[in-house]
DNA sequence: CAGCATCCATAGGGATACTG
DNA sequence: CAGTATCCCTATGGATGCTG
């Protein structure tokens, strides 16, 4: 493929289409299932690891330690490590990882909103 | 599967149970990368079959038609055939999807308004 | 053109076991 | 208790070819 940097070389193209992709990955990371349903069960508390995995049902011990990693990378979740013994982490949104919750809660908002639509979706649409 | 109006016969606590694990089931239906991005990309246009393979950058034939089938079991999205030759399909938001699209909105403004602070945070945890 | 079916590679994701 | 690593299987998702 053929870059517009390649052909013109304008600097500022460059640094739009590389926020561009970086956006696009932020997304796909975010707009995942798990990714989404922690964020929702931290909201504004702190919560151990043991806790948040009661709290998100159904998610598995890699699931949970794998999106929690992607959430610290992306600095979307603060980890709080305290060195005792037995050692005791503790998970919270930062101010990102809150104003994406507001979003999250909307998502949910409109899914039992809408509850009553889909099924009668689903019923016609089995048809 | 044992259900629990079958053990106790409160038809009430079997509906909330219901309602719940439905409203998983839609979130786990919407909240996946390529939905999300094919409704963003619909917004409150009607768009062709191939118009939204063009639109939404990266989608394979397959995940576009899977992803159109669901939204259109969920009656998020209305599918429309025009029975001429060649066929002719187009994908129109409906209200509840246009109500989610919405929230994917916010979702969007939220990724571009915290680019910074993410590419931030992602170098801080490189070290 | 839209959609379905098929094949095939890979990544997603569960279970388990081991370390600090 | 939290985290990492390993094994292993299934589902995901891409590429291709066939039909109305």
């Amino acid at each position: 493929m053929v870059t517009k940097q390649q052909l013109k070389g304008l600097p500022e193209d460059a640094d739009l289409r590389r926020a561009d992709s970086l956006a696009r990955e932020i997304f796909s990371d975010v707009a995942n299932k798990w990714a989404l349903l922690i964020i929702e069960a931290l909201g504004d508390r702190t919560l151990r690891f043991s806790e948040l995995r009661n709290e998100v049902e159904g998610v598995s011990h890699k699931m949970l330690t794998q999106n929690l990693r992607m959430l610290e990378r992306n600095g979307l979740v603060d980890r709080r490590v305290h060195p005792t013994v037995p050692p005791r982490v503790e998970y919270t949104l930062t101010e990102p990882g809150r104003a994406l919750r507001t979003t999250v809660d909307a998502i949910c908002g409109w899914t039992h909103q809408y509850l009553g639509h889909i099924e009668d979706a689903r019923h016609r649409f089995g048809a």
